[in-house]
DNA sequence: TATTGACCTGGAGTATACTCTAAAGTATAA
DNA sequence: TTATACTTTAGAGTATACTCCAGGTCAATA
């Protein structure tokens, strides 16, 4: 017997109102139903749910990973894509890891400046300089 | 004399139809306005907006943006405050990494899936394996 | 003087990704 | 048998961050 709904949420960390979302958007073509018409999660679908929510969490927008799940279930023929796809996010993912850096860095800069401002008053000026810079 | 809203919106890589947006939602109160009531912007106040977009592009929510930029605004009795808005918000930017990092790891065990499928025809069940692990 | 072009405002519209409600069905326990 | 604890669906509502439009103002140029 497969996971009802609400265990398969449960286990990934997600709602049962955004798992019946993801079916709506085509996202879980291969979860299916028990004798009641209830959804019934297997180990396999909690895999593919794993993928989907590591490109959703590395920002692909839900119609592209519609996109790729359906290239999956589409065959060999698909294989180029699916690879060409992935490479092109991986590219993506590097790129967002670089800016988050880049910022981290302004951020810290910033923080440095109040790491100054700790000890007794300073000059106006310089504390203003510190703080809006 | 400042930068127009359409110069202002060109150097920082923002439309200008944002740039009103962000004001309304209060993130630039110090931007002023000429004696036909244009927006004037000054190099400073692009400063403020690169604060602004390197807040913006690591997550923060634009409320919170408004939040600090007020602080910053209200003067020194604020710096704690500021300063521990910052020291989070590291620590999440830093925690997004980790994030990223972790499910880039996932997105190139895939990639290397496929490049194992370049070759000639490969026994169906390999191919079905590494196309949906 | 008339037109052009960039600016202004308020407010409506869009996209994305949920998030929830209402009404109905089903299985188990008291 | 009735209560409860789930499940289902369609569809409405929410949050965030823009994005755009209509109608108007203003300054410079033909």
């Amino acid at each position: 017997m497969g996971l009802t709904i609400k265990q398969a949420a449960e286990k990934m960390n997600l709602t049962v109102y955004t798992l019946r979302y993801y079916e709506k958007e085509g996202l879980l073509p291969f979860v299916e139903r028990d004798h009641t018409g209830n959804r019934s999660f297997t180990e396999s679908d909690l895999e593919w749910l794993s993928v989907i929510c590591c490109l959703k969490n590395t920002g692909m927008p839900i119609k592209q990973i519609k996109q790729y799940i359906c290239w999956c279930l589409d065959g060999d023929k698909t294989l180029a894509a699916r690879k060409q796809m992935l490479t092109e996010h991986r590219q993506e993912v590097l790129n967002q890891i670089k800016e988050l850096k880049k910022n981290l860095e302004k951020i810290d800069y910033k923080i440095s400046h109040y790491e100054s401002c700790k000890g007794p008053v300073q000059a106006k000026e310089a504390v203003v300089k510190a703080a809006n810079l």
